[in-house]
DNA sequence: CAGTCGTGGGA
DNA sequence: TTCCCAAGACT
């Protein structure tokens, strides 16, 4: 099949059957597709979608969010996770403001940007700009891998050096910003990893996998490793106030920037920080551990619930550690875990 | 190259 | 319940 067949059937099938009414895809601006390209890696369509409408609310220009504190920016990053996107994103915004607010057109500067990477940069230029680039996101990886029946995880570096050969090949010169959104549809809605459906596909009869009955083998999966366990402590110190004792995370590592509870690897330790820093407890409440799974490793966490009547006026600086009452955490960007914790605590006051 | 980084949904 | 992984980039 050339690659002028295969554009023409995508795009009649786009122009049929894409999705043509997600937030991002009104009143086009790169500022908007970066910003959306940004919060769609590795996250789900569904999942994103309210994320962007309140994050371009509240920041509807690059100034703006350039303007505003990385706080607020965390604050409305909080649950869509992989935190490092808005810290990059945050870190972009100054760079593109400070060389006088237009957006850079083209790939090398674009990839030299803070979180845009090669895929990211592609998808900008050719839906925002109309720009002739090949992408290589997860949906175009997986409609390759099948179409040309290509083996190997697509994680491999030579793997991914053939599908961007092929990504490239296909990508039109003209229309490419609808067919970089085609071919994600494709790959969405019919080229889904699990019952995809090749009835409705248009260049199922030239797919190679299908031919070779290699559907549910490709693309090949990765190779797993068993995944370690982390077990440790949770503090839930609250004073006679009703106030809560959270930290600031570093601003690298798992959950970076956000807000939490104090993390202890034992009770021993957890007893020697309190006595450290003037915490005269009441009594520590034990509840029964709880696991939380990550992408690389169990979180096996136990919620230690502790009061203290008299607490030091605990001074630290205020960008470290911070009494909050519960029902004013909202306004923090705290990690889906801690936040189910806290709003369990908070209801069974 | 191999790890690291989150969350929610589907099977 | 458990595993896999989705519009990847960075170290």
């Amino acid at each position: 099949m050339s690659p002028e067949q295969l554009q023409q059937q995508l795009l009649t099938w786009f122009d049929e059957h894409g999705r043509k009414d997600l937030p991002w895809q009104q009143d086009i601006t790169p500022y908007r597709v970066w910003l959306s390209e940004v919060m769609l890696q590795q996250t789900q369509v569904t999942s994103v979608i309210a994320y962007f409408n309140r994050f371009i609310t509240r920041f509807p220009t690059v100034q703006a969010l350039a303007a505003a504190d990385l706080d607020e920016v965390l604050q409305h990053w909080a649950g869509l996770g992989y935190y490092a996107r808005a810290r990059n994103l945050y870190k972009t915004a100054h760079i593109i403001t400070d060389h006088g607010g237009e957006f850079p057109q083209t790939l090398t500067e674009l990839t030299d940007l803070p979180g845009i990477g090669r895929s990211t940069a592609g998808a900008i230029l050719s839906i925002a700009c109309g720009q002739s680039q090949p992408i290589l996101d997860g949906n175009v990886k997986r409609v390759f891998a099948r179409f040309h029946a290509i083996h190997g995880w697509p994680g491999e570096s030579k793997t991914a050096s053939q599908l961007w050969t092929i990504s490239t090949q296909y990508t039109p010169q003209k229309r490419n910003g609808d067919y970089t959104q085609a071919i994600m549809d494709l790959g969405a809605t019919l080229c889904t990893r699990s019952k995809p459906k090749c009835e409705s596909c248009p260049i199922a009869s030239n797919c190679q996998a299908r031919e070779l009955g290699l559907i549910n083998q490709l693309p090949t999966p990765k190779e797993r490793k068993a995944l370690p366990v982390k077990q440790l402590y949770l503090l839930l110190l609250q004073d006679d106030q009703q106030r809560i004792l959270l930290e600031r995370r570093p601003p690298s590592g798992i959950w970076g920037g956000l807000w939490s509870l104090p993390e202890f690897t034992d009770q021993q330790q957890l007893k020697d920080w309190c006595l450290q820093h003037g915490y005269l407890l009441n009594q520590i409440n034990t509840f029964p551990s709880q696991r939380h799974s990550f992408s690389h490793f169990h979180l096996d966490y136990t919620p230690l619930i502790a009061t203290t009547q008299n607490p030091i006026n605990y001074v630290m600086e205020a960008d470290r550690a911070v009494w909050y009452k519960t029902s004013e955490i909202k306004l923090l960007g705290l990690p889906a875990p801690i936040k189910h914790l806290l709003q369990q605590h908070h209801t069974e006051d």
